[in-house]
DNA sequence: TTGAAAGCGCTAACAA
DNA sequence: TTGTTAGCGCTTTCAA
């Protein structure tokens, strides 16, 4: 059925296509495009010839008369990470399917880059900008009063009327609280990355009001550090010196985790049986790489992106959902490492 | 000095730069492209319009006039994956800095969307496409006698002819085990993925003909498993039951190596002391999670973007270099689990 | 039902 | 030195 594609070696022009069918340009594009009344033979003719010349029409010319270019810009400071790939893909998905094509930037976290691949974007004309970054804290916006609507994806503008989807961290981390209370679990401790981000600030207010309603006390402070699997070990054995009696660990991210895994197994703990194990990000080849398997909270990062994109067809569209932040609801995903304890004896 | 890019909100033409200059359209035209010769004061006039108003030149209308675009598309089946991203930074990187916007497309790996995608850009007019997959097999080109250049990245196409960039991943083999012959080890095990992944049994190919020609035997047979931890740590079970002296593992991925550390762990090998271990993809959060951290071979990915982008503008500028496949050097990255062993005792 | 002509924003010849 | 004109490929009036 589908042919390869081939061999239109030569560019063909709509002018050829007329030509080919003996109609006028003028006639050619009414056949092609399905618009006026014509007479079938003739519309055939043009459509036949048409396909047989291999025809595409030239989207820089219609554009260029419609006044429009079907793309939109994707600009990232992640140099495309594993934060900002899925909300790509989540976007791309909402996109492609809409005819958008996009253009991807990197800006390698650097603001002249930003400005430069900006700039170059707006002179592109396209019709919508999609900023994604490595972190969610707000930061400043990619410029004021620019001529397309433009979303922040897994970051926000400082500029609150701006519109922005970010992943509910707070939320995650209440997720995972509740989860592990529903294991039984009551003497919980938390390993996370740097107090500097918000993504671990609001994940351990998460895990604390849980916590607090639960009426139970933390097992341990909060340890704020890395985020890395180095850290994750440390942070364990301070945890375990400082609440022996922990039954649970969640942890700011599944690398963390990890690093986490493997002390409490130096020290002869077991996971799940002894202590249960949540991570952060569903990050595939962590989690099932751990021992055990890793119950983690994922973000739904491909819906933030497909959000994003959605905000901002709507806002070409010309009826924009309305600025502010929307956050995007995580999900807990169990696995070995929270299996529910058995009972004592 | 770089002032926020703002409110260009209503799009300004050539024609009110133009007006506001009171010059003709054809005169601010050259005055904008430094083309011709005129009055400074004229030129000056008419830049500070067009900086005045805000303006930038329709790229659109200037493809079409030009015939060119100056976009490019990529179109990936790894979802924008692991080893993809790296090549696309390359690419982007060589691109970018030419002024041509690269179109990202995702196919999920479908030959359907493929197609698609391949059509769009055609009727885009982008002036070439690179294509990047997850596995460096041969795969069926995208197109025949396109009207563009195509060139393919960490693939290859089974056209012979067709421009193909990808790894050294026998080099890479060959790397792994000199290095660890430089560092005094002998018995030399191989754990690594499916057989049926060419890159898996080149790397064991690298490895096994550096081993015989140093007239040393392979510590046990070359083991194929999985892309996996879990089969680094089976894998290494296997080994350690074959070939019980064994002093060193060449791993064919870096996640295969994490497992084939742990069980050394859980076997009571000490890494580097009792056995060495050389992983391969330089992939950071895998290889510096591992305890000790991994010595690994690193194919330079963004190499082969670049190359690859490069080879495309060749092609696009009128001068291609030339079809067939260009193998780039892979690198040895020396970390803690190969540190050179003390003498024994 | 079809064709001719204007024009999208721009550049490059050529004329003035 | 500047302005005028034609035309890139296409769509869309409007006239035939």
């Amino acid at each position: 059925m589908a042919s390869p594609i081939e061999g239109t070696a030569k560019t063909v022009t709509i002018r050829d296509v007329a030509a080919a069918a003996e109609v006028s340009i003028g006639t050619a594009s009414k056949a092609l495009n399905g618009r006026g009344r014509m007479r079938t033979e003739t519309r055939d003719r043009v459509l036949a010839a048409a396909e047989r010349l291999g025809f595409r029409p030239n989207p820089l010319a219609q554009g260029l008369l419609a006044g429009r270019t079907y793309t939109v810009g994707l600009v990232t400071g992640d140099s495309f990470g594993r934060f900002s790939i899925p909300v790509m893909l989540g976007a791309e998905d909402a996109l492609g399917a809409g005819q958008i094509s996009v253009f991807m930037c990197d800006t390698r976290d650097d603001p002249i880059r930003e400005r430069h691949y900006v700039e170059r974007l707006l002179a592109r004309r396209v019709e919508g900008i999609i900023v994604t970054d490595r972190r969610t804290e707000p930061r400043p916006g990619i410029g004021r009063d620019l001529p397309v609507p433009v979303v922040y994806a897994m970051t926000q503008s400082t500029d609150e009327s701006d519109v922005s989807i970010i992943p509910d961290d707070e939320g995650g981390g209440a997720l995972a609280a509740r989860h592990l209370l529903a294991t039984g679990r009551t003497r919980i401790g938390h390993v996370t990355g740097p107090e500097g981000f918000q993504a671990a600030r609001l994940r351990a207010r998460g895990l604390a009001s849980v916590l607090a309603a639960a009426g139970l006390e933390p097992a341990g402070e909060a340890l704020f550090g890395q985020w890395s699997e180095e850290w994750g070990r440390q942070g364990a054995d301070i945890l375990l010196h400082a609440a022996p009696d922990v039954d649970a660990v969640f942890c700011g991210s599944d690398q963390i985790a990890r690093g986490v895994a493997e002390t409490l197994r130096d020290r002869g703990r077991r996971v799940p049986e002894d202590v249960a194990l949540v991570g952060f990000d569903n990050w595939e080849p962590m989690v099932l790489g751990c021992r055990p398997p890793l119950t983690t909270v994922d973000m739904n990062l491909g819906e933030i992106g497909r959000l994003a994109a959605r905000h901002l067809l709507d806002a070409i569209a010309g009826t924009p959902s309305g600025g502010g932040v929307t956050i995007v609801p995580a999900s807990l995903v169990p696995r070995e490492s929270t299996r529910r304890a058995t009972p004592k004896g």
